[in-house]
This record gives C-alpha cells, structure tokens and sequence, in this order.
RNA sequence: GGCCUGUUCGUCCAGUGGUUAGGACGCGGCCCUUUCACGGCUGAAACACGGGUUCGAAUCCCGUACGGGUCACCA
C-alpha cells in the first residue's frame, strides 16, 4: 500500500532502525532522560521544574539527559523559540548531554533530534504497522469527525474514533483505493486492539500501579500532511533513542494506555514513566496549571528578567520536588545543590502552588551566603542585559561596587535583604552620585520631616569632625559625645529615664544622618555606609545638608 | 458526563497502626539593637467528611464531597 503522505526515504525496516540506534552502552542502573518541547514561544516554568528532575535522575545514575524538540505541528511553530529553550536551561545549568545543543547544532548518536526531521523514521514504523495490519487509512472528514461525536453524544456514548464508530476501520481494499483515487486526503489510524470492558494495570513510578479501561481509540498517527502525533513519534522516539524513564506530565496519564498499547503492537519493551503533577496556582478558591497566557510567573523568562539567581530558582524547585531538600541545605552549607539526591519514587503526587514568598525566602538566603563578588558579578551581568544605565554605573567601579555589596555581608550573620537583582537599583542607588543627587528633593523633604528635628549647626560640626580611620567603637564613642552635646541621650535607656532633659535620643541621631547621607532612614549599619562612601562623599553630603 | 487522579497548618513538605501530629516559608509577640535586615525565643495555625477494620487510625478498606487532568489531524 503506498500513499502520497509518505516520503520516498520512508523505507526503513525495523531491524534496519534497531541496528542504527542500538541500546546504548551505560553502566547498569542509568537512566536515560529526557526533555521534549514543542517549540511554541516560549518557555514555561514547568518545562524547567520536569528538566530539572529528569536531568538530575539521568545524572545521578551515570546516564544521558537530551533533548528532543517535538516539532510535529508546524502550524503552531514559533521562530527562534529552540534558541530560547536552549538559552533558559544553560541560564540555570540545565543543559542537555545529547540532542540539539545549539540551535541548529547537534550531539549525539541517536539522532536527528527534532522530529520534523524524523519523518522518514515515523513513517517506516508506520508502514510496518500497516504491514501487519495494526493501522489502516481513514479519510474521515473534519464535518464527519463533528458528524460523529453529535451522533455519540445523542446515543450517550463515550465520544471518540473507536469500534463500530470507527467508519474507516474496516472498509474494503477497493473503497480504500476508490477514495485514494479520488485524491481524498487522509490520515493513518491505530487499529486498537483493546476489549470492550478490557481493563489494564499499567506501572508508574510516582504512582505505583495504575488501572485503566484499555485503550479503544484508533488515535491518529501520522496525519494529512504527513506528520507523526505526539503519540506515534512520542513512542517510536522514546524507543529508538532508548529512553529508560519518561518524566512527563500528568495530563498524559490519561493517555498512557494508548502508548502502551502501541509499545506492545511494535513489540518493544516500554520505559518507566513518571507523570509529575503540574506547578499551579491559585485562582479564587480553586487552584490551576499556572499558564503562560494569564501568570506572568509561569514564563521562564520573568525569573530571568527579575534578577532572581539562578541557583535559588533551582533551589525552590528543589524545594517542590522533595521538602527534604530545605533540611539538606540547613546541613550541607555551601555544597553545590547537584548533591541532593531526587527520588521520582518520592515526589508528591498532588500538584505543588507555587508560593513567590518561599522562592524570595529561599533566594534571600541564597544571596545572604554568597561574597560580594559573586553578587558583584551575578548582578552585573544582570544588569547588563536588563538594566544599562545601572550597569554603566555599577560597572564603572567594581571596587567601589564590591565595597557596597560587601556591607555587613562578612561575619557570622550576613545580612540577607537582596532577594533579587532588580532589587539593588532602589537598595544601593544612593552610593552613586547622580542618582543621590537625583533624590535629592524627597531627601530634603524627609529631612524637614523629621522629629526631633535636626539642631542648627550639627550636621557641620560632624563634616568637620569627621574620621574615617577611627573603628567602630571609636566611632560610635565619637558620635554619641557629639550627639550629647546637641542634645541627643547616647542610649535610649538614658534617654526614657529622663526624657525632658533630652532632644532625642542616639537612634535619632542616627536617624538623621541616614537620611542626609542615603535619602531614607532604613539603611544597613551606618557605620559601615559612611565608610564605603568615603570621607569625602560624607562630608559633601553633610555640608551641603547642613 | 465517562475515565484517571488528588486532598496533613494559608503555602511547601515530614509522618507508612500507638507522636503533646514535626520542620520550613508567611503571619503575630518578645529579645538583641544606631534604623532596617540578620539572629534568638515564642505564639496562632492542619490530618476534607462519613462509615467500617482494629485494643488503638492522619496512617488500612469502602463511600461522599470538593479540586485537578483527559476525552483533537496540539503537544
């Protein structure tokens, strides 16, 4: 029987494919993984969440993590949205061992890995299965298909291509090549081979044992144009490329039958699967999939944009694969997250909301862990591509930047308030001296806000006096006299016991000078602030305060 | 609607027949303190419901309710 949808190169047998793509030499116990987009825009959060435990259960075993980008459906194709799924997991160390590396560039010996590219492959699998007498031609049309499921649904049966519903199912040799001749175009179906009330346990490994009506469903394979369904390529792929475990979704679980029943039709030993249930999100009183269309968040690209580090989206999603992993971390300080082992056997079976105050909690502590030079350095490049005119600053002096970035960062208990790049802009504008200068009317107006209100002549006599060599204590010792003498109690326990005698106290002071030399009056550790900014920066700021 | 699947604090997880049901995030209070963070202490907060089985059930069984998924020539 020969088609027009086929091509020419569609000749292949099946030993021709098992000799081509033989089982792969890997140590006993490895895991062959993975990921397999389809290449529609952009890329969802979930896509990396299923990439992280797929690549980490292949390497954990000592095997081979790919991927596979399932083009099938040209009409929904996006241009350039390989180069950006390549682009999202390189950002966040998720590169695949095999399979499409760069865009346009392969690796691997079980190749080509972009399914448009496959054709040949499906369709010679496909031929095999007409062969031998697993699938057969239907030239249904969209309005009988419609035509069909009314009829069901008027005679309340379950809707679908199956049994006597099936009308191309069991046609004649001469009304397949009548409508052959007559140039109608078609598609190829699955004979199914499943029992009216056949019932069937399929294993997962998430789930255990699950039990299934079998299969009925003549589901199409290769369709008009030629090309394979998720179903057909999904399983002749998952084959030829000797995939051991499909870590997949769970809305496939509801398919499951039919790509089992068609590893059996082709006589192949099927892979483990593991359907991993979906990040959602909550909406009103009810939860969803997060989705690209409505949840910013769900977008891969939005975590880039913010700035969040790379390692603490990882590292919340550690956090939902395994609530373990937070006790792993609190023991294991400073140990790359690649240690933490990840057990499909173990992941959740409901689906996880996911909660933006735990990835800021996870990535505060993150950054609070990391030295100032490799915030420096995550944030600039950050920066760079999504923040220029801060760059150009930030850039401009590292060891000025560094100093900034290394205030109370050093010492037992760093201080952990950046959560995410775009966060320093706001944070730390206030070192550079456009921006300060920039702010300087809301700076003047909190100033003139401020009670007790600054005494005349204070704010010189501290740009006069003013050491920075002095250490912390002597520091503070300097300022608190200073302060009394202006009238400030140098503790608030001094100042509570006789509060008339007092204009404030040295939290007041401190206070204002926050506010002349930074534009607000939550800053860290003043001590420290007056330092990076420099003798002269402090000075200029009093003075021209005061 | 059929089928599949899920349901422990608001959230993420521990818990696999006997626990005062534990931790983390978030929230409240207190302490530390030059503010803010950090840190420490502390509080409120959960086994969806109903039946069984059992000396004993969050844990096992059945049912109910409520979520989610799926029923395309999309993946």
């Amino acid at each position: 029987m020969d088609h027009n949808i086929f091509t020419p190169e569609a000749a292949f047998t099946l030993d021709e494919l098992e000799a081509r793509f033989p089982p792969r030499d890997l140590p006993d116990g490895a895991r062959v993984t993975r990921f397999g987009p389809s290449p529609t825009g952009s890329m969802h959060i979930g896509g990396l969440y299923t990439s992280l435990v797929s690549r980490r259960v292949a390497h954990q075993s000592g095997g081979v993590f790919y991927l596979r980008i399932e083009d099938t459906d040209k009409k929904r194709e996006v241009e350039g949205t390989t180069g950006l799924i390549l682009a999202s997991l390189a950002t966040y160390g998720l590169s695949p061992d095999e399979g499409e590396i760069e865009d346009g560039k392969e690796e691997g010996g079980y190749g080509p890995y972009r399914q448009s590219l496959r054709k040949p492959i499906y369709q010679s699998c496909v031929r095999w299965l007409l062969e031998q007498g697993h699938a057969y031609p239907c030239f249904a049309s969209a309005e009988e298909l419609q035509a069909l499921r009314d009829a069901q649904a008027k005679h309340k049966v379950p809707p679908g291509y199956w049994g006597t519903w099936a009308i191309w199912r069991d046609k004649t040799a001469a009304d397949v090549d009548a409508a052959l001749g007559a140039g109608q175009p078609f598609v190829i179906r699955l004979r199914s081979t499943g029992g009216r009330d056949e019932r069937i346990t399929l294993p997962d490994t998430i789930r255990e044992n699950i039990e299934f009506p079998a299969n009925q469903t003549d589901v199409v394979l290769l369709k008009a144009d030629g090309m394979p369904t998720y179903h057909l390529a999904h399983v002749v792929d998952d084959h030829f490329m000797r995939t051991t475990d499909v870590v997949r979704g769970n809305e496939w679980l509801a398919s499951y039958p039919m790509h089992a029943e068609m590893f059996q039709l082709f006589g192949w030993a099927p892979p483990r699967f593991a359907h991993i249930s979906p990040i959602e999100k909550n909406d009103g009183s009810s939860r969803r999939k997060l989705s690209k269309r409505s949840d910013p968040e769900a977008s891969v690209g939005w975590y880039m944009e913010a700035g969040y580090p790379r390692q603490a989206v990882i590292e919340y999603l550690l956090n939902l694969i395994d609530g373990r992993f937070e006790d792993w971390r609190g023991a294991n300080q400073g140990v790359s997250n690649e240690e933490f082992h990840i057990e499909l056997e173990r992941m959740n079976r409901a689906g996880a909301l996911f909660d933006l105050a735990k990835l800021d909690s996870v990535s505060r502590d993150l950054v609070g862990a990391m030295s100032a030079k490799a915030v420096y350095d995550a944030a600039l490049a950050w920066a760079r591509d999504h923040a220029t005119d801060f760059a150009a600053r930030f850039g401009a002096d590292a060891a000025y930047a560094q100093a900034i970035l290394d205030i109370e960062r050093h010492g037992e208990r760093p201080r952990k308030d950046i959560v995410r790049w775009s966060d320093l802009p706001a944070d730390i504008g206030y070192f550079f001296d456009d921006i300060y200068a920039a702010m300087q009317p809301a700076t003047q107006a909190a100033l003139a806000a401020i009670q007790p209100a600054a005494p005349a002549g204070m704010l010189a006599a501290i740009a006069s006096a003013y050491d920075p060599a002095l250490d912390r204590d002597g520091w503070l010792e300097w300022l608190r006299a200073l302060g009394l003498s202006f009238g400030y109690a140098p503790n608030v326990k001094a100042f509570k016991a006789a509060p008339d005698e007092f204009r404030g106290h040295f939290g007041d002071l401190a206070g204002v000078l926050r506010v002349v030399l930074a534009g607000r009056r939550n800053t860290p550790d003043l001590f420290e602030v007056m330092q990076v900014l420099g003798k002269d920066r402090v000075v200029a700021r009093l003075t021209a305060a005061s």
